[in-house]
DNA sequence: CGGGGGTATCGACAGCCGTCAATGCCACAC
DNA sequence: GTGTGGCATTGACGGCTGTCGATACCCCCG
């Protein structure tokens, strides 16, 4: 409980919630509400699979890119790659565009940089020298 | 098995693996280690309990940020907060500074970045225009 | 040197996640 | 209309993961 960073030399022994650990709450506190969608976010993209499906798509952004375009290269079935691009059009990277039969994917600009923007302690523009 | 985007117009029955819909592979391959690595580390920041505490350790630079201080803003126990606290660590995220008792944690600058830059298909110096 | 206290580890458990086979859906060709 | 084939959904299963209580570790103070 709270530990008292003072170790022994509060001998005022206040018992309520005053430890001396972290007297007022730290600054740069992120609210549950908003860890949990980044995070949900975040478990997207968190996956070999999605992440190879991404650089695919990325890497074609001229072509167009189908299911059956990724199911050799992922080594994955054909069901398996139908939930991840799932995964990742509901989480905001992939946009499907359904022509006829084959559903063609593309991704989503500005969904990727909004993630980093988000994450906490992030150099925005590299401000490296 | 690889749809034949032509759909019925090769009648030539090629029935080895010449199917039409990607004759050579797609550009933008990603290794599946590399894939596997940048899931590894990504895996670490998708959790909200995570997320907080680098937003918690990136907000408070100057002080030290020690376990004690991270159990109540999280509502988590300790050897929850701990074992969080381990994760960022050996993903490289955080620094664990022992000193006595206490273990202070302070964020390794350059993990994040390095993260981003390893996205594919992220705008790396934000050119737009 | 003995006790106290902050931290790390262990063991266990519940819930989530990635994967596949089977199946359903539906647009297009004939 | 009928069939073919690409895509999505379902159900099931194994493995990973977040959480906690209990416990071990170990530094510091007296």
């Amino acid at each position: 409980m709270n530990s008292s960073r003072t170790a022994g030399l509060d001998l005022e022994l206040v018992d309520v919630g005053a430890p001396g650990c972290s007297p007022a709450e730290l600054a740069g506190a992120m609210s549950a509400e908003q860890a949990a969608d980044l995070a949900r976010t975040l478990k997207a993209l968190a996956d070999p699979a999605r992440l190879r499906v991404l650089a695919l798509v990325a890497g074609n952004e001229g072509r167009e890119v189908c299911v059956c375009d990724l199911t050799e290269p992922l080594g994955l079935s054909q069901p398996t790659v139908s939930h991840h691009l799932k995964v990742l059009v509901d989480a905001g990277f992939l946009a499907r565009d359904k022509r006829g039969v084959w559903a063609y994917f593309s991704l989503v600009p500005g969904a990727l940089d909004a993630v980093v923007t988000a994450l906490p302690g992030v150099r925005q523009h590299s401000d490296l020298s």
